[in-house]
DNA sequence: TTCATGATGATTGTCGACAATTCTTGAGTG
DNA sequence: CACTCAAGAATTGTCGACAATCATCATGAA
């Protein structure tokens, strides 16, 4: 799909860790780097034919992005989230995701908000077409949300949120195989806050945002509920 | 001022990279690296006597950490945190302790509680021997305020604030040499937010350590605006 | 004087090799 | 049969050297 190996200096790609980190990055959030599995330097090395010296930054930062575990001496994993690590997410989420709905109301442009609701439309169409699968809907989820905290023009949230947290968060929709079809009321939600954001209402965004997450939260707690259920009975 | 070199196996100090690393993250947070100067790697491999490879990885985790900032083929530069950056911090700070606070008065063990009245003890004491001088509060401010994030139980939080928002705090602390005099309230907040963990009432602990962060953010607003105003009259 | 341009020096990016540590395998013993 | 322990293999940590890139400064022209 490159053009003509066109010279586009396209920004940080310009040096052989950053390319591979976001290489990998992709292959963990895509599931092709199986949860959990171990990666070794050698192999990474040889299939992605470079040294280990960039290899080992590109590491570096995937550790620091939380998608592999290291410990010195002994190697890397890809991380496999738990679900209590996947509610403590959550949990986090819900704390950064309120904050920027609030800082949204306050500094959103009306270009911004504009972009935000043709999101929405995009979502609703999909949703129309029945074309609405999970990954689409994920997708559109995580876009949805990506444009709020950008809103809210503060640079490290968008970073912690942004960079760290939403890799993680496709992560786990690819780790749990989450289908996650709670569609209506969602989009009812996030009709709500930008409501709520356009009207300048920060209280009320920051409230609604919270109760989102809040309640995808639960959801994740009643499907894995069920899945244990689902699971002890085909045993018993 | 290192005994005998004893042969302690201490936690995750094992490998040259995690030694500099945190000798490099000390004298950033102390101020002996000044915010906004150039580091470059033969400079620091010459003053710590070590090749570039661990060095770099040391690198790498400060710039994960925000302690430093790396720009491709031209260097790394202390971080220096402008006013907007600093009150960036805050808000997140806002968003992630007051979650903290609610986490921890819900899962907060009865010795964890006795140790957080002790800190809180110990805090007032240095007070009333008026050695409460800046330093010292904050760093019993900081400790409380370490206590209750440990005491939410969520991992996930306690590495993002303990592990990386807490240096950048401390950073701030030296480059605007806050001096930070507003003791007494900032006591009293204290006892109330130990009072609301220890009633197990979450949602008002919440609260409390949400205006803990933003009065002290004000704070900040309102000694920085002073400052202005002075270097004005110093000028006109 | 000011701006563009090219050479020089330094720094970063990358590589391959060696040392240190850990994991694995297998023999041997109780 | 289970367990201990030692030798080997594999992997990680560290180092020094070379190539690519960038900043600096001098030179020259408008």
């Amino acid at each position: 799909m490159k053009p003509v190996e066109a010279e586009s200096p396209s920004p940080e790609v310009r040096t052989l860790a950053e390319r591979v980190f976001q290489q990998l990055q992709d292959a963990i959030v895509r599931g092709e780097l199986v949860p959990g599995s171990k990666i070794t330097e050698p192999g990474l090395s040889r299939t992605y034919g470079i040294s280990r010296g960039p290899l080992r930054e590109a590491m570096r930062r995937l550790e620091a992005h939380r998608l592999i575990e290291r410990v010195p001496h002994v190697g890397a994993r890809v991380v496999k989230l738990s679900i209590q690590e996947l509610l403590e997410l959550f949990d986090v989420r819900e704390a950064l995701e309120s904050m920027a709905a609030r800082l949204a109301a306050e500094h959103m442009t009306a270009e911004e908000i504009a972009g935000l609701r043709e999101v929405l439309a995009l979502h609703e169409r999909q949703a129309d077409l029945k074309k609405g699968e999970a990954y689409f809907q994920r997708e559109g989820d995580l876009d949805f949300h990506y444009r709020i905290v950008q809103g809210s023009h503060n640079r490290m949230l968008v970073t912690m949120l942004c960079d760290d947290l939403y890799y993680l968060v496709r992560l786990y929709r690819t780790q749990f195989s989450a289908s996650g079809t709670r569609p209506q009321r969602a989009f009812v939600e996030h009709h709500r806050i930008v409501d709520a954001i356009e009207a300048g209402d920060a209280e009320l965004a920051e409230l609604l945002m919270r109760r989102h997450v809040s309640a995808s939260r639960a959801n994740v707690v009643d499907r894995y509920a069920a899945s244990l259920k689902d699971s002890e009975d085909a045993i018993g």
